[in-house]
DNA sequence: CGAGCACTTGACAGGAGTCAATTGCGGTGG
DNA sequence: CCACCGCAATTGACTCCTGTCAAGTGCTCG
């Protein structure tokens, strides 16, 4: 949320696609080496400082953007003008190729929360590289099915879980990211957002978020102070989960 | 719901996909002659009567099923066994391909709740086509992105919206597909599915949804009985969901 | 006509939202 | 370097929406 006077600037860079560690993870595996050149010639690459939007919701679709590098927070803004955390992005993933696909512009803003390094591939150039590769539309419609399960799961378990349980659930998912194994087998977790973000996340509002935070530092299942989360022992955080058996 | 001691059977027809109604509303309108003629060749047709499985959560994805006329329930079951309703289904619309190409098999079950006449789209012919034709990728990938959108909507709206303004969306949308207006400008909405349903689908119980009803009898906004609902006046409704401004 | 469901209604409890005040932290300016 | 300002986070008090349990009513189908 640094809001500086004067914005940091995006920072082009030249990045090569033929080397690019991400190419496997991503949805060009799939490309052979002339529509790799066209890609190559046509993205652009920039660094993107904590706090730095990559583009706003309502702006014209551009084209896609990869995620070399960095974590990204998608936001929407509702119609009361509320802008809250829809999803976080990271490495690998690909933004606004629900947008390109469709509609005309972006439904949700994109906002670097670490620093980024992050690929714009132009509309056009995306368009020439489906057409060529009918495989290339396949990768994008496994990944959005991906996407769509991933939503679905959050609209049913927000209905059902109560804040703690998903709380708990939303730590897990973010250990695997963010977490870091201590000298003495605790776990830190190094959360990339403030407090509103996580509310946002689970759905409810702050003071809830530090209620259920609290209830879970007194049955001594987590310590945290401001985004460092510590949990002494796993297996209570997964209690919180499967209260009955695991 | 009906569960009839003996299923009612598929009945398998013949339908012709060159003359078919729904063609340029769905993803085929982008086929030419030869692949249509591969469609042709390949779908099976069947009827479905109400409370009839058209395909079951777990089962193998087979192809995907285009829906030529009725209406069909999307259920999923949870991990504590209950079937709740997360969607409808209606003419024009596809099932199952976000499971073709998410996965092996059906995440969710289908089942017909008004006579259905349904299209099986065989995987493999499916792939075929795909291959052939990049845009027809391209199709999918745009209804796929609506779907995400519509299930976003719903997230960011069962997190902020009551029960009441919840349903008030909702008899709003079904009003389109199932509404009639009465002689006396009333509007009457026969709707497809039981109480149970219509609860999952706004993410709440049974009880919790008898309340909203009668709480918006008393105010006057609408009369029901059985599937039947009943709106004397549709901005009394529309107040329902901006209580401000419209 | 009776059984079984679905639906409704009532009573109750508890989780979560709202409002308001306080604390804590980081950055700015004197 | 320190005081101050502003925002985020926490805490408290309170309300109310919603879920749960239980009972009663109504409908449908056999």
């Amino acid at each position: 949320m640094a809001k500086p006077l004067q914005p940091p600037r995006r920072v082009e860079i030249e990045l090569n696609c033929f080397t690019c560690q991400n190419r496997d993870k991503g949805e060009w595996c799939t490309l052979n080496f002339d529509d790799l050149a066209l890609l190559d010639r046509s993205k652009t690459t920039g660094i993107y400082e904590p706090g730095q939007i990559i583009f706003n919701q309502g702006d014209p679709c551009t084209g896609i953007y990869d995620i070399e590098a960095g974590t990204v927070a998608i936001r929407r803004t509702d119609s009361e003008g509320n802008s809250i955390l829809v999803r976080l992005a990271h490495a690998g993933q690909t933004l606004g190729y629900r947008d390109y696909f469709g509609g005309r512009e972006y439904t949700s803003s994109a906002e670097a929360l670490r620093k980024c390094t992050i690929c714009h591939i132009d509309s056009k150039a995306l368009h020439e590289l489906l057409e060529h590769n009918p495989s290339l539309g396949l990768r994008f419609l496994e990944r959005i099915a991906e996407d769509l399960e991933s939503v679905e799961q959050s609209l049913l378990q927000r209905s059902t879980l109560p804040i703690r349980t998903r709380l708990a659930h939303l730590l897990l998912t973010l250990k695997f990211r963010y977490g870091d194994a201590d000298n003495d087998g605790a776990i830190k977790i190094d959360l990339p957002m403030q407090r509103q973000d996580l509310a946002a996340l689970l759905g409810t509002r702050p003071e809830t978020l530090a209620r259920a935070f609290k209830a879970m530092k007194m049955d001594g299942v987590l310590s945290s102070s401001g985004r460092m989360v510590t949990i002494p022992d796993l297996d209570s955080l997964l209690d919180e989960i499967e209260p009955m058996a695991g």
